[in-house]
DNA sequence: CTAACGTACAACCAAATGGTTGTAGATGAG
DNA sequence: CTCATCTACAACCATTTGGTTGTACGTTAG
C-alpha cells in the first residue's frame, strides 16, 4: 500500500463531506452497498435531489462510490475512506506529537514502504503558510 | 477517560473546522501555545480578522482554546482535540467494520471503562434518521 | 500621559452550501 | 408499446462562509 500524500484539496474535501449529520448517516447506511439513492432518500427528510447532491459530495470526496445495476445506481462507501480521513488526522498530528512513535508504528505496520527519513528533522517543521 | 459520547453538532463543528487547509496550519503552529492571534495573522495572507475568525471556529470546535497574556491572546492546540476527531471516526466506523476487534482494542487501552455491552446486537445498526 | 499594539466586533460583500421544484432521458415492468 | 421509476441536472432561493474594512477599547512601552 503505497501511503500516497494526502494534498490539502483532497483533505478540505474530506472533512467537508464528514462534517455533515446526514452525509455521515449515509456513509453508515451504505457499506453493504445495497442501498439505490431513491431507496436512501426514503430515509430522510428532504428530497430525492437533495439527497443526490449529498451523495455527490461524498463521491467527490471519495467516500463513497456508485455502480449502476439496472435503472438504480447503488451507492457504496468505500471501506478505506475512513482510514484516509484518519490517515489526514495522523499526517496533521505528526507535525507535533509521537513523531518518532507514530513513524515506527507505520513501519511496522508496512515493512518495505519506508520512504528514506531525511536526518535531523528535530523543531523544523513549522509549515509555510497556505496558499489558499 | 470517559468515553463521552460524541453528539452530532459535536462532530459536525469539529469535522468542519478541519475542512480547511488554514485552519489546520494553524493547528500545527499552535501546539506549543506561544502564538498570539496577530503573531499568527503575519503568517497568512489575509487580514487580522479573517483569522481571528478562523481561530473563533476551531474554538467552538474545541479545537483551540485562548489564553490571555496581557494584551496578546495566545492561541494553543489542544493535543486530545485531533483524539476526538479519531474518536468520531472511530464511531462512525463502528457501525460496520471491526466491531468487535475495535470493541477489545477500547477494552484494552481503557481497562474499566468498559460500558456494559448489550449482547445480540448482529444486523440491528442501520441507525434512524437524522434530524437535520 | 500618550502613542502604538493587540483584540473584539459590527457591517458589508461575494461565493459556496443546502435545500427546493421542474424538466428530461434511460431503464424495467406489465 | 406504454407507463411508472430512477436518475441527472438546471434554475432558483435563503443561509452560511470566508473574506474585507472600519471602529472601539484595553494594555503596554516609552
Amino acid at each position: 500500500m503505497v501511503v500516497d500524500e494526502l494534498n490539502d484539496e483532497t483533505v478540505d474535501r474530506l472533512f467537508h463531506a464528514l462534517a455533515d449529520t446526514t452525509r455521515r448517516d449515509i456513509l453508515r447506511r451504505c457499506v453493504r452497498g445495497e442501498l439505490s439513492v431513491s431507496r436512501l432518500a426514503e430515509a430522510y427528510p428532504m428530497s430525492f435531489a437533495a439527497v443526490q447532491k449529498h451523495v455527490a459530495v461524498l463521491e467527490r470526496a471519495g467516500l463513497v462510490s456508485k455502480q449502476r445495476s439496472g435503472r438504480e445506481q447503488l451507492v457504496r462507501t468505500d471501506p478505506d475512506a475512513v482510514g484516509r480521513a484518519r490517515q489526514a488526522l495522523d499526517e496533521l498530528e505528526s507535525a507535533w506529537r509521537g513523531r518518532v512513535d507514530r513513524m515506527a508504528r507505520l513501519l511496522a505496520e508496512e515493512p518495505g514502504t519506508a520512504e528514506p527519513q531525511v536526518p535531523g528533522i528535530e523543531e523544523n517543521n513549522t509549515p509555510e503558510g497556505p496558499e489558499r
